[in-house]
RNA sequence: GCGGGUGUAGCUCAAGGGUAGAGCACUGGACUGUGGCUCCAGGGGUUGGGGGUUCGAAACCCCUCACUCGCCCCA
């Protein structure tokens, strides 16, 4: 009786049957989406050797440093359980020659992703993902294109309002100008900032900018910016993306502050961000990483990519979807004889394709009415003793309450032609 | 890793030292084999766990666990 409990990991969620609705809509509104769009579906594996991510992410990186669900293999090996999906897929991409059948390699991933970090609203340790990846094209229409994706997709699920917020980081040619201006900037005000952000003049001076707290924020708000200090490829390419926004009419808030978490990302950023999320309100992010398949040890291949955190839309889901599927009919029994009939009916519907439902442990047939009635079930069969006796079923009309007899034999049959219409429509 | 908040019935929550309650849900009855509405009744709790204070603790104190929100960081 009393074992002791076991509930679930920290930080890891069931989504129950209440919540799964919204879940497809989700899911299958961006993968139409992203088949319309030119995207194929790739599935990648769940884990992978510790060093792909150590790679792609950026060894110095939060996610690389103490996020990472890691375990030594039988053999020795390290292994993670993948804390995003870009880096599997670009792997693919060089481990399959991918780039060989085309030169424009366009894929979606859609599953959960692994963070050993402390949960909060939007934020969980197995959260899920739907990511969007361009390889083998320097085009700024990619990053444009993959932008009104998003927007479609949040325009399609009626989520709003969102913020595009948008950037560029340069490129290897120009960022380290201006992270050596940044830092420079930084360092002279360094005792106002507050302890994280002196911290980070050194290791990570972009972050700065990201800071919250007023003080920081007033000390920076002159602070160099780094769209100054871009490369003429690199203005051009953001130039070219802001265009492609306007002509599709997308709006967008060029956001100098805005930086990526991790190093791979090159000229263009961007995050998609909503309210009513509490503090984690970013709904998507990405951007281009023109250096990323090179470094993994692939041809030099520009791409572009963004992941959607699925939990984080789904909650701003205010339409509340039908929960579970009500059943066509619903079988009431009384007796012994009948009850001993029901696996045979049910079956024999079931095997025309209807819905059925029945109460296992047939309680009264009031309670069996009124779980027919919960059910939403749009008729039921009594099927009793006295009935039997006769050879025949009783089939109601839960809407009209209005009854009819009905021969044993023919009571699929009935119950396919009374279903009949409302299955066209 | 660091802070704040909260743990009472399946769910949402009352009771702020003196007999653990309500609504919803569930089951049964009124209606002996017929759903929704109404009314009545019933089942269900070591008040997260452990220790302490007290004649007496759900309540006050300590520890612990869980959940939750936030920081860091991110989708």
């Amino acid at each position: 009786m009393s074992a002791p409990k076991i509930q679930a990991i920290r930080g890891v969620k069931d989504i129950l049957p209440s919540d799964i609705a919204s879940w497809h809509i989700l899911e299958t509104t961006a993968r139409n989406l992203s088949e319309t769009f030119g995207y194929a579906e790739i599935k990648i594996p769940i884990f992978e050797a510790t060093e792909l991510f150590a790679r792609s992410l950026g060894a110095a990186t939060d996610v690389v440093e103490k996020e990472m669900y890691t375990f030594e293999d039988r053999d020795g090996k390290l292994i993670t359980l993948r804390p995003e999906g870009t880096a599997s897929v670009i792997r693919a991409y060089i481990e399959h020659h991918l780039w060989t059948e085309s030169p424009l390699v366009k894929l979606y991933y859609v599953g959960p992703m692994f963070r050993h970090e402390r949960p909060q609203a939007g934020r969980f340790r197995q959260f899920h993902q739907i990511g969007v990846e361009a390889l083998g094209s320097a085009s700024p229409w990619l990053d444009v294109e993959q932008l009104v994706l998003l927007n479609r997709l949040f325009l399609a699920l009626e989520i709003a309002p969102t913020t595009l917020l948008l950037n560029s980081l340069g490129c290897p040619l120009c960022r380290p100008a201006y992270r050596d201006a940044l830092k420079a900037f930084l360092s002279q005000r360094a005792e106002n900032l507050c302890e994280a952000c002196r911290r980070r003049i050194d290791a990570n001076p972009l972050r700065v900018l990201d800071c919250k707290r007023e003080e920081c924020r007033a000390l920076t708000r002159d602070a160099p910016v780094i769209t100054g200090f871009l490369g003429s490829e690199c203005v051009e390419h953001f130039n070219a993306v802001r265009a492609g926004l306007d002509d599709v009419g997308v709006s967008y808030v060029v956001e100098p502050r805005l930086v990526r978490g991790l190093d791979y990302y090159t000229k263009t950023a961007f995050e998609f961000t909503a309210e009513g999320l509490g503090a984690q309100n970013t709904i998507a992010a990405g951007g281009r990483y023109d250096g990323l398949v090179e470094a993994l040890g692939g041809p030099p291949t520009p791409g572009v990519g963004f992941a959607l955190g699925i939990e984080r839309v789904v909650t701003l889901f205010k339409k509340g979807a039908p929960t579970s599927p009500s059943p066509d009919v619903f079988i009431a029994t009384v007796g012994e004889s009948a009850k001993r009939r029901v696996m045979g009916t049910l079956t024999a519907l079931r095997d025309a394709g209807i819905k059925v439902e029945t109460d296992y442990d047939q309680g009264s047939l009031k309670s069996q009415m009124r779980r027919a009635d919960k059910l939403g079930a749009r008729h039921t069969v009594i099927l009793g003793d006295d009935e039997l006796a006769k050879g025949l079923a009783v089939v109601r009309d839960m809407a009209t309450k209005s009854q009819t007899d009905v021969a044993l034999d023919g009571l699929v049959a009935h119950l396919i032609t009374l279903l009949a219409p409302a299955r066209r429509a």
